[in-house]
DNA sequence: GCTGCGATTGACT
DNA sequence: GTCAATCGCAGCT
C-alpha cells in the first residue's frame, strides 16, 4: 500500500483532519510494530484564528516541528505525564497540525496490551490521544519523524468513507473565543465506532 | 527566577 | 459523579 500522499497534507488542517480519518499509522521499534486506524481527530490553525493551537502564539522551540513540513509527527508532553501525537498539516510556515484523538488497533495487538496494561478491554487501547500515543510507543522523541518516509513510521490511506460515516463537532477540552468551544467545530469522527473517546467539555481547572 | 495551568487519564466515591 | 498526579512552557517580574 503506497504513502499518504504528501500534497494532500499540505492544505489547511481542516480539510485533511476528515481525509485521515480511516487511515492507518504504524510505528515499528525493536519491540515490533503496532498498526492503529485512526477513528477520531482534531484540526488545529497555526494561524490567529485558532487560539486554540499550540502554534498561536508564534513559533518556540516546543512547536518548532509544526512550522516545518506537512507529514511529519509534532509530539507534545501534558498534564506532567502525558504525551500526544499530531501530524503536521499546511505548507511549510503555515503551523497547521491535526490531532491523533482516537483509533483502533489493526496489527500488533498484543505489544499494544502490554504497552497499555490498565485498558480493560481492546478497544480503550488507543481510545483517547495519550492511550493512542502510548499504544503506538510514541514519545516525545519521535517528535519531527517522518510519517511518510522510510522511517519506522508509516502513514497509509484508508478506505475512502461515505460522508455520512464522518461526524463532526467541537473540539476537546479547547475553548474558542468567548469560551465557545463550538466556534471551533474542528473534530472528526467515524460515526459510531466504538474507539472514538468520549466527549468533555472544555472545563477551567480548579485553583489548588 | 517565579507562577499558573494545560489539545488527559485513571483511580476513587 | 469527583479529583489528584506531575512537569514543561509561556508570560510576567
Amino acid at each position: 500500500m503506497p504513502a499518504f500522499d504528501r500534497a494532500r497534507l499540505e492544505a489547511h488542517a481542516v480539510e485533511v483532519a476528515p481525509l485521515l480519518l480511516g487511515a492507518v499509522l504504524t510505528h515499528t521499534t525493536a519491540e515490533g510494530a503496532v498498526a492503529v486506524r485512526l477513528t477520531e481527530v482534531e484540526a488545529y490553525s497555526g494561524l490567529g484564528e485558532d487560539p486554540g493551537s499550540h502554534a498561536h502564539r508564534g513559533r518556540t522551540a516546543r512547536n518548532d516541528v509544526m512550522f516545518g513540513d506537512a507529514g511529519r509527527l509534532y509530539t507534545y508532553f501534558t498534564y506532567g505525564m502525558h504525551t500526544c501525537a499530531n501530524v503536521v498539516t499546511g505548507a511549510p510556515g503555515t503551523a497547521g497540525g491535526v490531532l491523533l484523538r482516537g483509533g483502533e488497533i489493526v496489527s500488533g495487538l498484543e505489544l499494544a496490551r502490554t504497552r497499555r496494561t490498565t485498558a480493560r478491554k481492546d478497544v480503550d487501547l488507543a481510545r483517547g490521544p495519550a492511550r493512542l500515543a502510548s499504544a503506538l510507543g510514541i514519545t516525545l522523541a519521535d517528535g519531527g519523524a517522518d510519517l511518510l518516509g522510510e522511517g519506522a513510521f508509516s502513514l497509509r490511506p484508508g478506505e475512502p468513507l461515505p460522508a455520512e460515516r464522518i461526524a463532526t463537532g467541537p473540539r476537546v477540552g479547547v475553548a474558542g473565543p468567548g469560551g465557545d468551544a463550538t466556534a471551533f467545530p474542528w473534530r472528526f469522527w467515524i460515526a459510531d465506532d466504538p474507539t472514538v473517546s468520549q466527549y468533555r467539555p472544555a472545563v477551567r481547572r480548579r485553583r489548588g
